[in-house]
DNA sequence: TATTGTTATACTCTATAACTATA
DNA sequence: TATAGTTATAGAGTATAACAATA
């Protein structure tokens, strides 16, 4: 094994070069993470583009729309629905308040948690920028048909709702 | 409009907790970036911990995939391969040099170039973890047939392969 | 002047530990 | 003591600007 194979360590001090400019037949490609990455980019990218106006990230956008789904959700189950660490809610919430979207109300039973809604303003944005999102989505998968666009979304959730305990 | 509609934000200042525990039935299921988002920590999540024992995080193993599939790449060529920045190919090539896996060799034709070659225990590392990669990507789409799997992939290539321009 | 690789820098995202106030 | 929220901090990951060597 060590004397038959060619040598992938070049025998001169230099070479020619070489530029590949994709990843065609590549191992990479047969990769679920790559192309998960490669995919989420690109959504990411549309989305980021749709919401520049607004100034609103990913993970504000979720926000509104769980607690708008859930109004007087607490903290600290936002974060699990969301899959983030409370330390991060903590701003989320924050910047939802300074932008008075949203608002802490302290629960009556548990004083120690407090629940969050969505204000008048922050329920009108929400509305809008659930359909930013939604032509965002579309403009980014413009290759897929309704069909497919369909299928990868069933799929993902398939990928993604199993997660079990660990 | 200040009056008719249900106030989202509460008349009291103090309220009954509202604990949801998943994203079931909010809009936030339909947004492709939140599904792809989760899917991809998931896969994620096994790939890191298939890797853990060599240390080896995506960036890394997809360069030294590139670099398997083209022997003398250059890094201008490898960030473009990868989508990711000259600066980010620096510290991964001198991430691989540093463990032994991948060489730079200057250009003949070009100096300011240079040209990547995995060594021989680089090749042998990269065709173990490629095993190791395709394992995790199994075990994290547990949910999914095999003919599910390739329509995942497919789809998720349509979307991140029309990159056109922007 | 333009390009390859590099350094320095900063900014976002995310995770951890420790603190407070309530329970 | 345990939990909700908070603060502080640190580490990845990523992007930008500026520089040296070469073209």
């Amino acid at each position: 094994m060590t004397t038959s194979k060619k040598a992938a360590a070049p025998r001169q001090s230099m070479v020619d070069e070489v530029y590949p400019t994709s990843v065609e037949g590549l191992d990479l490609e047969e990769r679920l993470g790559y192309a998960l990455r490669r995919a989420q980019l690109k959504v990411f990218k549309y989305f980021d583009e749709a919401m520049r106006e607004y100034d609103v990230r990913p993970a504000l956008f979720s926000a509104l729309v769980v607690i708008e789904g859930y109004p007087g959700v607490t903290q600290s189950s936002l974060a699990q629905t969301l899959g983030i660490d409370p330390p991060r809610v903590v701003n989320l919430v924050h910047s939802l308040e300074e932008r008075g979207l949203a608002m802490r109300v302290r629960c009556k039973r548990d004083r120690r948690s407090h629940g969050i809604f969505l204000t008048k303003s922050g329920e009108t944005l929400t509305g809008h920028l659930k359909g930013l999102a939604e032509q965002s989505d579309l403009a980014a998968t413009q290759a897929l048909s309704e069909i497919e666009r369909r299928q990868l979304l069933t799929l993902l959730r398939k990928v993604y709702a199993s997660e079990e305990t660990g």
